[in-house]
DNA sequence: GTCTATACTCGGATAGAC
DNA sequence: GTCTATCCGAGTATAGAC
């Protein structure tokens, strides 16, 4: 008889409705926000109960981390934490361009400013995620200061400075969230590289050709 | 016992609550963090219901808010936002003074990275606080560059050294708290002042004297 | 003005049906 | 392996006692 089942048990049930609850996530995450974002109705719509979406995602902040990967992962370039072997200043027109790029998404800037500040406690479901983003995240851009070192100032260490410029990006992060029209992250980001004597003026080193295609 | 009161009724008592109040949520919030307090418990421990509470208090985090207000006003020194009149480097070391006291409470500096991050939303209850509060520590740091502005790069205006500052001091905050070996965040706020030609030496102007009496 | 009683939905946890 | 039923304590909201 036909059954009210929308997908077939059997292998790949359960990937499908992780799929499944994923996508709907991810719109209604940045629909609602976090806390407005009720598991039961989300749950529902996906076509379960709450207590059945909780066997696929321990928590609520881990399908919250779930959905950024899969944006991170899709936005391939923009957001992927591994640009392809670039020159260090592209690499940092990269940086930047990301920065650049969360200004059109204020809610989820918003989240990952949050839980970058809640990850920092050790048993924060969301630490391993954030702790390695970072890593990586220092080390990328640490790498791209050591190829343009000739430029630095001589005192400037390229990972001093390139723990300055992540903490750039997340700092005024939360200066723009809070007052948008009075800060202006990517001049204020060309600033500070400037400062240091690096250029990233695009008509230098490329064509006209944009930033990471998305 | 012969009364289960345990203020008189009258002008004040309200006062009086509310002050047993946060006096109790200092301490809870400090040892326990913000999720795992609960307001049942706070308010027992408080002498009323959890309703009660809800009368002083809209919400958990408007408690959470007092709590940080008050600290604010009696740790004199390190966190008022207004020293008295003093020069520029003064100031400057003040701020960093801020950070290097942050590092012995990593739970609060971890409450505050999450409510900063929070408080973009136009909606949050702490946006008015950190709206503020972020209007004013940039203004005073631009004061504190604006006296020396004869040592900053020619090209660098104060308005924007501020900006980087502040978000420094945040951004900072994040690595740190996620992890705090490979952070010393005295040290790189220190490196970015020398690099833009401030330094804050204190054996170059003043004693030994501490910074600003509230 | 202060506060209690009560009820609502939330995220989370467990037991067990299929 | 997937999912439902059900319970728990949480934050929040309202009505009304004092």
């Amino acid at each position: 008889m036909e059954s009210r089942r929308t997908v077939a048990p059997g292998p790949g049930k359960g990937a499908q409705t992780r799929a499944r609850i994923v996508a709907v996530a991810a719109e209604a995450f940045a629909r609602d926000g976090f806390d407005a974002l009720s598991l039961r109705d989300l749950a529902g719509r996906a076509g379960l109960t709450h207590a059945g979406l909780k066997h696929h995602f321990a928590t609520k902040e881990a399908l919250l981390l779930e959905v950024l990967d899969e944006r991170d992962r899709s936005d391939s370039e923009a957001f992927a934490l591994w640009p392809h072997r670039r020159s260090g200043r592209e690499v940092l027109r990269w940086a930047v361009e990301i920065v650049s790029r969360n200004t059109t998404q204020p809610g989820t800037a918003s989240l990952y400013a949050r839980l970058s500040g809640e990850a920092g406690d050790r048993h924060h479901p969301a630490h391993p995620h954030f702790f390695q983003r970072y890593r990586r995240l220092v080390a990328i851009i640490e790498a791209a200061f050591q190829e343009e070192a000739a430029q630095l100032p001589a005192h400037l260490a390229p990972r001093t400075a390139a723990r300055q410029f992540v903490a750039l990006m997340d700092g005024l992060q939360v200066q723009w969230l809070l007052d948008p029209d009075d800060v202006d992250m990517v001049a204020q980001l060309t600033a500070y590289l400037a400062g240091i004597g690096i250029s990233i003026d695009d008509t230098k080193d490329r064509t006209t050709e944009e930033a990471p295609a998305r």
